[in-house]
DNA sequence: ATCATATATTAGTAATATCTTATATGTCAA
DNA sequence: TTGACATATAAGATATTACTAATATATGAT
């Protein structure tokens, strides 16, 4: 049964809100080769440097990023954890992809076979 | 090199925004186990049926749901084949969470070992 | 101390998203 | 035909997002 007051939750811990975005998942991309510092990333877009220290933010909130100060940079890290959670929620699609039965394969998979009425 | 006008893409064609709000996500749970019509979609949310007809139809524009028409109800059934790609970005992070070895491992694993300066 | 560098934060704006209420549309049933 | 039903669409309010320009903060170099 699903209800909630979906406005009230914090928009920005959420990860699939985080990753919504391309310009930070392309950070994220970017960040899965190697650790970066912020300007280095910044170079990368056609973004000025505040909107992509947002992004940073965001990502930070979400818990996909670390960050740690060297001198006057801060480097960058990917945190992949919190994908975890993604990527758990679209493997339960995957049967509707990766069979060759298509919807009459699942339909015969399952268990409660009985009529409903809509 | 990730570079591009991103507020010029079509929002609502973007399956990882259309993913991005817990009402879509819990309509996609709930077609993921069987087909419904609109009103009974409705039913199990604390929001209103226009409400939940937009949500409809953001995950129509993002290919991940199909209508038809029975006498005067919309059935909506899923169309998972649009999770794919969300599937195919996350699974580049599977590394970083599925080994044991963390980063050390990630990086013995590197062709590219080469120094390059920050 | 002063200046440059690397970065974050603030303030303001425009676009987009997410609701609600009211209304329109199409279909079935009497 | 008329009315009820199932749904979509429109209009409007408000919140959130994603940007920019300006400014603040912290560090390192001279």
């Amino acid at each position: 049964m699903y209800s909630w007051p979906v406005r009230l939750s914090k928009p920005n811990a959420d990860v699939f809100r985080a990753i919504a975005d391309p310009t930070r998942r392309a950070l994220l991309d970017l960040l899965s080769d190697k650790e970066h510092p912020a300007l280095k990333l910044a170079e990368q877009f056609e973004l000025t440097q505040p909107a992509i220290s947002q992004h940073l933010k965001v990502l930070k909130q979400a818990g996909l990023v670390r960050e740690r100060r060297v001198g006057r940079q801060r480097i960058y890290e990917i945190e992949a954890a919190p994908l975890m959670a993604v990527r758990d929620w679209v493997s339960h699609y995957e049967e509707f992809w990766e069979t060759k039965l298509g919807a009459l394969g699942r339909h015969l998979r399952k268990k409660d076979v009985k009529r409903r009425k809509n």
